[in-house]
DNA sequence: CGAGATTCATGTGAAGTATACCTTTAGGCTTAA
DNA sequence: AAGCCTAAAGGTATACTTCACATGAATCTCGTA
C-alpha cells in the first residue's frame, strides 16, 4: 500500500520539478553569496565613503566570465540602496551592461542612456554629444548625491568607442558642484586594461578587484545550496551537481553556466515528463544551451550581417576542407544579395561585419598572410554541425522569406 | 645557398557621403484688441 | 500686435563608401661561395 502512495504521490509532484526556476536564473541575486566573501567585503569597502555622502574611488573589477562580478557587484549595490534608502542617504546606483548592441555601445548611446536614467527623453540620432552630456550633467546637478556607474562589460565599450570616453566620465566630477559621480567597470577580458591610455587607466583603477574562477568543489557548493531552493526533493540524481559542475570547471569555473545547465537539464527532464533529472539530461541541456545561444545572436543579426553569415556557411559546404577566405565570402556575398534583392556593401564594409561576427563568437576569424598569395581572414565556423543546419534554415526565413 | 626585393589578396585608417533625426528660425497666417 | 503653425536651414550620429596605403610571409632574383 505504502508503494502505491508513492506512485501518487510522484504522480502529483510531476507536475513541475522545480519549486522555484528563478533561484537558478542569472538575473536571481541569492542571499547569499559564497566563496567572495573576500571581493564582496573589498568592494563594499572601497564603497562605503558613500555612506558619508563622500565620493569613493573608482573601481576596476576584472575576472572570466561567471564568477560572480557581476553578480557581486549587484549584491553591494542592492546592500547599499537598501541601507541608503533607510538613512535618507542620496544615492543613485546605475547599472549598465555595454554589450547590448543599440543601447550602450557607442559614446553618444551610452551617455543618453544615463540620461535617461534620470528620466530625460533623448533622441536615437540627431543631438550633439555635447549636448547630451549637458542634459546628463543637468540631470545630475539638480540636487546632491552620490552616483555609482557600474558599467558591464566595459571592454566591449572600449573596443568599439574607443577609451576617451571613459576619460570624459572621469572627469565629470570637476565640472560638477552638487553630485560626485563614481565608476566601477567591469571587465572579463584581462588584457584590456593594458591598452588603455595611461590616463585612462589610472583614473578608473583607482582600486582594483579581481575574481578568480571558482574550482569544482566551489562551484558544486554554489549549485547544490540553489538546487535546494530550486528543486523539489528527490528530484536530483546522485552526480547530477558533480557533473554539472566538472563540466563548467573544464571551461574556467565559470558558474552562471553550472546554473543555466542545472536548469536546462531540469527542463528537459520535465518536457520528457520524468520525475528525476538524469546524468543523461545535463548532456542535452549543454546541447540546447550552445544552441539556443547561437540562434538567439543570429536571429537578432541584421540582415546585411546574416548575408555575411550565411555566405560563410555556404561557403564551407563548397570548399569542404579548405579555410575560408573574405575573397571568396565576398563573391558569395554578392551573388547572394543579387537574388535576394538586398543592397550589396562593399567588401571594406563586409570585412569589418566578418570581424564584428568573429567578436560576436559565432565564427573565427583570424588575420594570416599566406605569403606569396596574399593575405586574409582565415574563417572557420565554431557551430557544432548538429545546429549548422537550424541556423542555415533561419538564415534562410530570414533572408528569403 | 641566402639576403633582399617582389608580390599577392586583403587588412586598415582616414575622410567623405547618404540618411535619418534633431533644434532653431523666419515667415505666413490667424486672431484679438 | 501677439500668437501659433509650418517649412526651411543648419546641425549631428550612424552606417556605409571611397581612396590610399600598410602588411607579411611565400616566392623570386641575383650575387656569392
Amino acid at each position: 500500500m505504502k508503494e502505491l502512495n508513492n506512485i501518487f504521490e510522484k504522480f502529483l509532484k510531476k507536475e513541475s520539478l522545480f519549486k522555484s526556476k528563478k533561484v537558478l536564473q542569472a538575473v536571481h541575486i541569492p542571499r547569499e553569496i559564497n566563496h567572495r566573501d573576500e571581493q564582496i567585503t573589498q568592494i563594499a569597502n572601497i564603497l562605503s565613503p558613500t555612506l558619508r555622502i563622500e565620493k569613493p574611488s573608482n573601481i576596476f573589477i576584472y575576472g572570466k566570465t561567471g564568477t560572480g562580478k557581476t553578480l557581486s557587484v549587484r549584491y553591494v549595490a542592492e546592500q547599499m540602496t537598501t541601507l541608503a534608502d533607510n538613512k535618507k542617504i542620496p544615492l543613485k546606483i546605475i547599472y549598465i551592461n555595454c554589450k547590448l548592441k543599440k543601447v550602450a555601445d557607442t559614446e553618444y548611446r551610452l551617455v543618453a542612456q544615463l540620461a535617461r536614467e534620470f528620466g530625460k527623453e533623448i533622441p536615437p540620432t540627431g543631438l550633439p554629444t555635447e549636448e547630451v552630456y549637458n542634459i546628463f550633467f543637468k540631470a545630475i546637478g539638480e540636487e546632491k548625491r552620490i552616483i555609482i556607474l557600474v558599467l558591464d562589460e566595459i571592454d566591449w565599450l572600449v573596443k568599439k568607442a574607443g577609451d576617451e570616453l571613459i576619460y570624459n566620465l572621469t572627469r565629470i566630477n570637476s565640472e560638477l558642484k552638487n553630485s560626485q559621480i563614481t565608476i566601477v567597470g567591469i571587465s572579463n577580458d584581462l588584457i584590456f586594461s593594458n591598452n588603455l591610455d595611461p590616463r585612462v587607466k589610472s583614473s578608473l583603477s583607482e582600486e582594483e578587484v579581481i575574481f578568480p574562477p571558482y574550482n569544482a568543489v566551489q562551484l558544486q557548493s554554489i549549485l547544490r545550496k540553489r538546487a535546494v531552493e530550486a528543486f523539489k526533493e528527490g528530484v536530483l540524481k546522485e552526480g547530477v551537481i558533480p557533473k554539472c559542475a566538472a563540466y563548467a570547471a573544464r571551461e574556467h569555473g565559470d558558474a552562471r553556466r553550472a546554473l543555466e545547465l542545472l536548469r536546462v537539464a531540469g527542463e528537459i527532464a520535465e518536457r520528457k515528463g520524468k520525475e528525476e533529472i538524469t546524468l543523461h539530461d545535463i548532456d542535452d541541456a549543454e546541447d540546447t544551451i550552445e544552441r539556443d545561444r547561437i540562434i538567439e545572436i543570429v536571429k537578432n543579426q541584421p540582415k546585411q550581417f546574416q548575408a555575411t553569415l550565411y555566405s560563410i556557411l555556404l561557403n564551407k559546404d563548397n570548399s569542404k576542407n579548405k579555410f575560408i577566405q573574405t575573397g571568396d565570402v565576398y563573391d558569395t556575398y554578392r551573388q547572394l544579395c543579387n537574388k535576394t534583392g538586398l543592397r550589396s556593401l562593399t567588401q571594406r564594409r563586409v570585412s569589418d561585419i566578418i570581424a564584428e561576427l568573429d567578436m560576436l563568437g559565432i565564427i573565427n576569424a583570424k588575420v594570416i598572410s599566406k605569403g606569396r598569395f596574399g593575405r586574409t581572414r582565415e574563417i572557420n565556423l565554431i557551430l557544432p554541425t548538429s545546429i549548422e543546419l537550424k541556423v542555415k534554415k533561419i538564415l534562410e526565413d530570414d533572408l528569403f522569406g
